[in-house]
DNA sequence: GGAGGGTATGTTATCGATGACATGACGACA
DNA sequence: TGTCGTCATGTCATCGATAACATACCCTCC
C-alpha cells in the first residue's frame, strides 16, 4: 500500500534489480565481474547500486557462498607494543589490498582457556584464514585442533599442522649479533633472553650459544626477562655486579631499554663499559642513549606476507624469506683495552 | 544412500536438533539460554551440541537477527605504535568480555579515499558499533554520513553526529604540563605539537598556551612536529639553537625522545640545560636517559571504556572520564640559575 | 467445568546472496 | 535449413539461524 513509508532497512540485491530492470542474479553476477554479462547491462547494474545506495551485505554473502573475505589474527597481550603494532598493521594492509577484512584476537599467555575461547570465537566468526602471531610454544600445540581446518599461517616460527611459516631466521639474528660483538673484541657477551616458551627466544639464544661455541668460546648463562622493559631493568642490576661483562645481546630492544638504564645507574657506561645489542630495531631504537645496535626485523612486512602466503592457496610460496640485517649504532664499541 | 560418507560440513543446529530429538527452534532457544526452555531439553541439548561438536555459525546469525556481534575499530597508520596498540588491547578485552570481535581498519592520514574505503569495509561487514581512534579534523566530517547509521563512540575529541566521545581533556594535559614547568621555576616554555590537523595537538597547544596565558607570559611560536622521533629530532636541532630556551613541552613521548637526541647531541643537557615534558607516559618513558616527566594516558583504559559506552546502549555515561596524571621523572627540572 | 493463562515445543517464513540449472536468442556450420 | 554451441539472463533451492506464529498441555480460578 504504502510504498514510500520509512523502512530502515538496507537496500539490497533485489532493490537494485528492480531499478535496473533485471533479476538479482544479475545484479550479483555484474558486481562480481563474472562473465556472461552484457557491457550495457552491467552499467545499468553500477548506476542502479548508485542510485540505491546499495552495499553488498556480507553476511548473506558469507552464508551463501561459505566464504566470509575475513582473515583473523590472533595476538599475544604481552610482548612488545612495537611489534604488534606493526605487525597488526602489516596484515591489514595486505588483507585490505586482497579485499579481505581482519578480526583480532588477543590472548593473554599461558591461559589456554582464554585462547580457546579467542580461537574459537574467530572459527565461529568463519574466518577464511588465520595469522598466528603467538609463537609460544605451549600455545601452538593446543592450537592445533581449532586451525586443523582453517589455513593457517605462523609467523616466528612455531609450527602447527598443515601451517605455513613466515619469519626471520630468529636463529640467524641471534648470530649476527652475537658476531657483531665478537668482531668488535668482546669475549664475555651474555644474553639476556626473551621467555623460555617463546620459540623465537630459544632460536635467538640459540644463535647466540652456537656462534659462540664457533669462536671457542663458552656460553655464561643466560638471563631471562619477559620482552618489558622492566625486565630488562632487573637483569640489569644483576649484569651490571659482573664486572667481567663486556657485552651483552639483548633478545629485545625493549628490554636493551631497561638495561642500559641499569647499567647506567650502577656507573658501567655503554658502550664504553659494556656494549649491548638487541633485536627488533624500533623506531626509537635510533634516538635513545646511546642509539641501540639492533637486528633489524621488519614487522610490517612480515605480517603483509603472511597474508599474502595465507591467501595465495595453492600456490607455493618460499616461506620465511625476510632477511635480518644489523643496524650499526653507538651503543657498541670494542671492549675496553685493558 | 550413503549417509556417513565425508561431508565437510560443520554441524548445524539441525544436526544437534536431531541428535537431542527436538526443533532446530529448540535448540537455538536453549543456546541463547532464552525463556521457556525445560531444564531437561537443556541439558539434553547441550549434550548434543557437545557430542557433534557443535560450534555456532556467526554468519547465518547475523544474516536472521541483523546483529553481528562485531564491533569496527578505526586506527590510524600514522600516530604513534605504543598508543595504536594499547587502544587495540583495551578494545579487544572488552568486546571480548561482552562477546563481541573485533574488526580493524587501519586509514592512512589524509587520503579521504582509503578512509571511505576503510569505514565501508567495516560497514558492509555489519558492524554492529565504531570505535573511532582516529582524531584527525578533516576526517570526522567525511565520516559523518557513514556513521550516521551505526552507533559510534569516537576516542579523543573529534565529534561526530551522533558519536559519543571518550577520552582524556588534551587541554587538561597540556596545563598539567605547562604549569609543571611553571613551577619549576620555566619561563621561556616552547612547544612542539602534533600535527595541527589532529584534534589533540591542536588541544594540547592550547592548554599550553592558556597556561602561559595565565601566568602573564606571552606564547612562542609552536613548533609542529608529525608524533615520530624523527620529526622531533628535526625540530630538537632548531630548539637547539635558540639559548633562551629553557623548556620544551613535547606533545608526545616519541618525539621527546627525538627532541631529548638532537638537543644532547647539541651540547644541550636533558635537563640541566632544557626540561621536557611530554604527553603519553609510554612504558619506555622510565627507562630512557634522562628518564620522561609525561602526563599519562591510559590507552588501554580508553579503549575498553569506548567499547563499554557503544555497547552499554541507551544506559547514559558520563563521557571522558578518565584523568589526566603527571609521571615526574629527571627530564624535568628547575632552570639553571643566571 | 469451561474460560483464560502460562509453559514447552514445533512450523513456517525470512534474512540476502549465490550455486545449479533452465531458457531464449543468435550465429555458425554442415 | 536444421542442429548445436555460446552468450545473456532468469528461476529456484539453498546456506543456518531466528522471529513470528501456532499448537499442545497443564493448571487455576470463577
Amino acid at each position: 500500500m504504502n510504498e514510500d513509508v520509512a523502512r530502515p532497512r538496507q537496500p539490497s540485491m533485489a532493490d537494485v534489480a528492480r531499478v535496473a530492470g533485471v533479476s538479482a542474479q544479475t545484479v550479483s553476477r555484474a558486481l562480481r565481474g563474472s562473465a556472461h554479462v552484457n557491457p550495457d547491462t552491467g552499467r545499468r547494474v553500477l548506476a542502479a547500486v548508485e542510485q540505491v545506495g546499495y552495499r553488498f551485505n556480507s553476511a548473506a554473502r558469507a552464508l551463501s557462498s561459505g566464504r566470509s573475505l575475513t582473515v583473523g589474527l590472533v595476538l599475544l597481550a604481552s610482548g612488545g607494543y612495537y611489534s604488534r603494532s606493526a605487525v597488526t598493521a602489516g596484515v591489514e594492509s595486505a588483507a585490505d589490498d586482497a579485499g579481505y577484512a581482519v578480526s583480532i584476537a588477543t590472548i593473554a599467555s599461558l591461559d589456554a582457556r582464554r585462547m580457546e575461547r579467542a580461537l574459537a570465537r574467530l572459527a565461529d566468526q568463519g574466518v577464511d584464514g588465520l595469522v598466528i602471531a603467538v609463537p609460544l610454544i605451549s600455545v601452538t600445540r593446543k592450537m592445533e585442533d581449532i586451525t586443523r581446518d582453517i589455513p593457517t599461517v605462523t609467523l616466528d616460527g612455531s609450527r602447527t599442522a598443515g601451517a605455513r611459516v613466515i619469519g626471520i631466521d630468529q636463529r640467524e639474528a641471534g648470530r649476527i649479533a652475537t658476531q657483531h660483538l665478537l668482531d668488535l673484541g668482546h669475549r664475555q657477551i651474555w644474553h639476556l633472553s626473551g621467555p623460555d616458551e617463546w620459540l623465537e627466544a630459544r632460536q635467538r639464544r640459540e644463535g647466540w650459544q652456537e656462534c659462540l661455541a664457533l669462536a671457542g668460546i663458552e656460553a655464561p648463562p643466560a638471563l631471562e626477562g619477559d620482552w618489558s622493559p622492566g625486565s630488562g631493568y632487573r637483569q640489569g642490576q644483576i649484569i651490571a655486579m659482573i664486572p667481567e661483562v663486556t657485552a651483552v645481546f639483548v633478545a629485545c630492544d625493549e628490554m636493551a631499554f631497561g638495561l642500559i638504564r641499569a647499567l647506567r645507574e650502577r656507573g658501567r657506561a655503554v658502550p664504553e663499559d659494556v656494549s649491548v645489542v638487541s633485536v627488533d630495531d624500533i623506531a626509537l631504537a635510533s634516538y635513545c642513549t646511546p642509539p641501540l645496535t639492533a637486528v633489524r626485523q621488519d614487522f610490517f612486512g612480515h605480517g603483509a606476507a603472511a597474508v599474502r602466503l595465507l591467501l595465495q592457496d595453492g600456490v607455493t610460496v618460499e616461506p620465511s624469506a625476510v632477511e635480518a640485517t644489523l643496524s650499526v649504532r653507538a651503543s657498541t664499541a670494542p671492549p675496553r683495552p685493558r
